[in-house]
Formats: structure tokens, C-alpha cells, sequence
RNA sequence: GGGGAGGUGCCGGAGCGGCCAAUCGGGCCCGGCUGUAAACCGGGUGGCCCCAGCGCCUACGGGGGUUCAAAUCCCUCCCUCCCCA
């Protein structure tokens, strides 16, 4: 019965941009089936911190609520005290639990911004996992056998690389998938590091004899450097808390093949629309993508806002109207101060700087290793964008 | 429980008594070329000093010792990996 029914095209477009479907029949059966979904995705607040990595998952979770679907979003402020290892060839530092705490407040306003309020419902695993019985969590690792979890390709490499694998990070993923058995999940959600994870949910939930879950993972995020994933450890993010013109300025440093993914991911480009903006300039194709992904989340004003400013002081080399002042007396040495400004690390730094030529005067680079501050008025830049008015009384 | 290897800067990895603030590669930063793209080229990459000097201080897992001198030798503690049980 159910194959004569054909899916929307607005169901259809869940199918998009995803890198695995754990079974596309369940899935496809799932949303035809008429019933309200819930849709697992888990977040550990080790962080704080929101960036557009995180957002290809949000705005498909956004995608299941505009069909009417229940988000799960649990914040595994237990499981963030152990450590997931997915993806990680180093062991994550434990993080205390008054942290996570902290982390997870803030984490879940910046998740709400988007996604829909009434139709998410947030759970917080430490309400199951902090009062476990033992015997209970036994019981759930009896469930799966050593060689499945091992199996696992970043457990493997670190076999290979000789590297620790402590315990707790070898049981973390029996936590998530036990996760999905208590919220019931109908289809869980990660990204593709995180495909082991769901998958022994599944596997785990069907050993209780519920359905068992849908995966989806989506695609991992290139950071800005394009090599490795976005993440706060390897700072080659765009937070979502950036600047308007940090987010534009930083998407347009990336790489014209990088663009392209973010363009599909963030942008939710089409593969046709992609195909049109390949036959101009890379360049206008780079322009377009970073204002748009900028006005997504900062709003088309800011976004113009934000392209203006990148054409003047990138382009053009302009010096910005508003930029920080600073005074100070006669005599001052410049690399000393933009020290103290903490525009610089150390005042050595600041020397080298000056040394290679990074350090401008009114577009001038300076020569002298002290420079010395004579009465007046200085605008100084510092390596690309670092930018200072110093007042010399 | 027994035996072996090892812990060096952001990372990988040399050095194994002075010439070591520590070869080299990656990353990062500055500069050049450009479209702040990629690729490529040049320079830099602990801190301090308006004495910039073959200068001073701090640094090779922690602590102690030997020595005129230690990342390098000895003792001790902590940590990791491998093999055997």
C-alpha cells in the first residue's frame, strides 16, 4: 500500500545532502507513514561555542520541523564528562560537570535560534545516566560484542598510531545509542564521524525490541583551511556569534573548491544554481555564496553592511572610519603600546612584525625596532586587519 | 605480575655533555604575486630590553643530584606504548 504513495517534494529534499541513509526504505516508510517523528540529535556541551559546522545539522532538524516532525534534542551533559571519541585520534580532556552545565545553557540558546521553539523538546541525559544502577548499565553492554565497537575506523587508527584508547571512551557510544532507547528516536541524526555511534543505536534498540532507529549522518564541514574539519580546536571556524564582517571577511579568504561545499551545505544552493555561478568570475561566485550565508545569519543588513566594509579596507586598502582610539603621551613606544592593546602577544612579536614589514602608518610600513610616538595623530594598521587611531598628547 | 621502548616547542620529529632558544617538515604570522582564492616565492615563528648585543631570563614530563657546563649522565616519581603471563 504504502509504495503506491509517492513522497512531497518537501520530503524528498530531507533526502538532500546527507552522506548516509541507515535504511533509506525505513526513512522514506517513516515519513509516509503520516505520524508526528521524533528526531534524535544529540549535542555534548563541551563547548560553547556554535559554528556554521554545527548549523548543516540544525537547519536539516529545522527541515523535518516545517514538515510537522518533533525535534529530540538531548544535551548529553553526562556523556560530555566521559568524552566522545568520535573522529578524535587524541583523547578528549574530561570536562567537569559545573562546566558542561554552563556550557549547556548556553549552547541551547544559540541552538533554539534555529530551530523551531514549540516543536523541539530538550532532555538532558544526565536525568537517566546520573542515577543508573549498575547492574542496569551492565545489562546495556551486554548488548553489543568488544570486536563491534572496535571495529570503528578512528578506533582503529589509533591502534595503528600506538595510541591510548582509555576505557571510558571505548564505552561512551553504548551511553548515546541508550540515549535513543529512553527517547524513543523514530531517526537520529549526526554528522558522518558520528555514524558509528548511531548505528550501534539501532543496533542497541532493536535489541530491546523497539523499532529501531534511522540514521542520517550529514556531511563533516571543512574548516577554513579546507583540510580538516571546523573546529574550536583547530581554529579554522566561523562561529556564529562572529561579526558580520568576520563571517563575510573569513568566507571569502576560503578556497574557491571550499566555497562551492558551503554554498550547497549553507547557502542551500542547488546543484543548477552552482552550475550557473561556475561560468563567472570565481571571484562574484565567491561574493555571492559568503553574502548569503552572511545574511542567513545576520540578516540581509548586515550582510551589506558587512560587504561594504570588505570592499573598502580588504579591497581598496582603505582605512576604516571607525576604528579604535587609543591616547597616549609623548615619547611612547609604538610596539610597547599595541602590546599593552593586546593587538600583539609580546612586545618581541611586535618587533618582528616591524621587522617583516607588518606594521603600517598611514599606509606607510614603519622601519624603526622602537618606534618612537612624536605629539599627534597616528592611524596605524597591524598585519591585514588589525587596525588603531593613536592620539599623541 | 615480568620484560622492552619512550615522554622535546602548536603538531610531527631530530639532537643524546659545551658550537642548543634547540636541525628539518607541517601549521601559523608577515611580505610578494593575485581575486585577502589556490599554487608559487622571500622572511619570521619563547620572553625581556628605546644598551638589539657572539646581551639577559625562562624552556626539552615532575622533583633531586653529578659537572666549570645537562634536553643530553645518575637517582626518584608520574605518564604512555609494545611483547609475554
Amino acid at each position: 500500500m504504502a509504495e503506491t504513495r509517492v513522497l512531497s517534494p518537501e520530503q524528498e529534499k530531507i533526502k538532500n545532502n546527507l552522506t548516509n541513509i541507515v535504511e533509506e526504505e525505513e526513512l522514506e516508510n517513516l515519513l509516509r507513514s503520516g505520524r508526528k517523528l521524533r528526531v534524535k540529535f544529540g549535542i555534548d556541551p563541551t563547548a560553547s561555542l556554535i559554528h556554521i559546522g554545527h548549523l548543516v545539522i540544525l537547519f536539516k532538524l529545522k527541515e523535518f520541523q516545517e514538515l510537522g516532525h518533533d525535534v529530540y534534542l538531548i544535551i548529553g551533559d553526562f556523556t560530555a564528562t566521559i568524552g566522545d571519541p568520535s573522529g578524535r585520534t587524541t583523547t578528549r580532556t574530561k570536562m567537569s560537570y559545573e562546566e558542561t552545565k554552563k556550557n549547556a545553557q548556553i549552547i541551547l540558546e544559540k541552538c533554539m535560534r534555529f530551530l523551531i521553539k514549540e516543536k523541539t523538546k530538550v532532555l538532558f541525559n544526565s536525568d537517566w545516566f546520573s542515577s543508573m544502577e549498575l547492574s542496569r548499565f551492565f545489562e546495556l553492554l551486554s548488548r553489543a560484542t568488544i570486536s563491534q565497537v572496535i571495529s570503528r575506523e578512528d578506533f582503529k587508527e589509533r591502534f595503528e598510531k600506538k595510541m591510548p584508547i582509555y576505557t571510558h571512551e571505548f564505552l561512551y557510544p553504548f551511553l548515546q545509542a541508550y540515549d535513543s532507547v529512553v527517547v524513543k528516536a523514530d531517526i537520529e541524526i549526526g554528522g558522518n564521524d558520528q555514524l558509528f555511534n548511531l548505528i550501534l543505536g539501532r543496533d542497541i534498540m532493536r535489541s530491546y525490541n523497539m523499532p529501531p532507529q534511522v540514521c542520517l549522518t550529514t556531511p563533516i564541514l571543512e574548516g577554513l583551511d579546507g583540510k580538516l574539519k571546523m573546529s574550536k580546536t583547530y581554529g579554522n571556524y566561523i562561529s556564529v556569534d562572529d561579526e558580520p564582517e568576520a563571517i563575510y571577511g573569513k568566507l571569502m579568504g576560503v578556497s574557491d573548491e571550499l566555497i562551492v561545499k558551503y554554498g550547497k551545505l549553507l547557502a542551500g544552493l542547488e546543484e543548477s544554481e552552482i552550475e550557473e555561478m561556475k561560468k563567472e568570475h570565481p571571484f562574484k561566485m565567491k561574493e555571492k555564496i559568503s553574502f548569503k550565508i552572511t545574511e542567513i545569519l545576520k540578516g540581509k543588513q548586515m550582510a551589506e553592511k558587512a560587504k561594504e566594509w570588505f570592499d573598502k579596507i580588504i579591497r581598496s586598502r582603505e582605512i576604516p572610519e571607525q576604528i579604535p582610539e587609543f591616547r597616549t603621551k609623548e615619547g611612547t613606544i609604538l610596539q610597547k603600546l599595541i602590546k599593552e592593546i593586546g593587538l600583539v602577544k609580546s612586545v618581541s612579536e611586535a618587533v618582528r612584525l616591524t621587522e617583516s614589514g607588518g606594521i603600517y602608518i598611514d599606509g606607510q610600513p614603519i622601519k624603526e625596532r622602537m618606534y618612537e610616538l612624536k605629539k599627534g595623530q597616528y592611524n596605524v594598521r597591524i598585519g591585514k586587519i588589525k587596525f588603531v587611531k593613536i592620539i599623541v598628547e
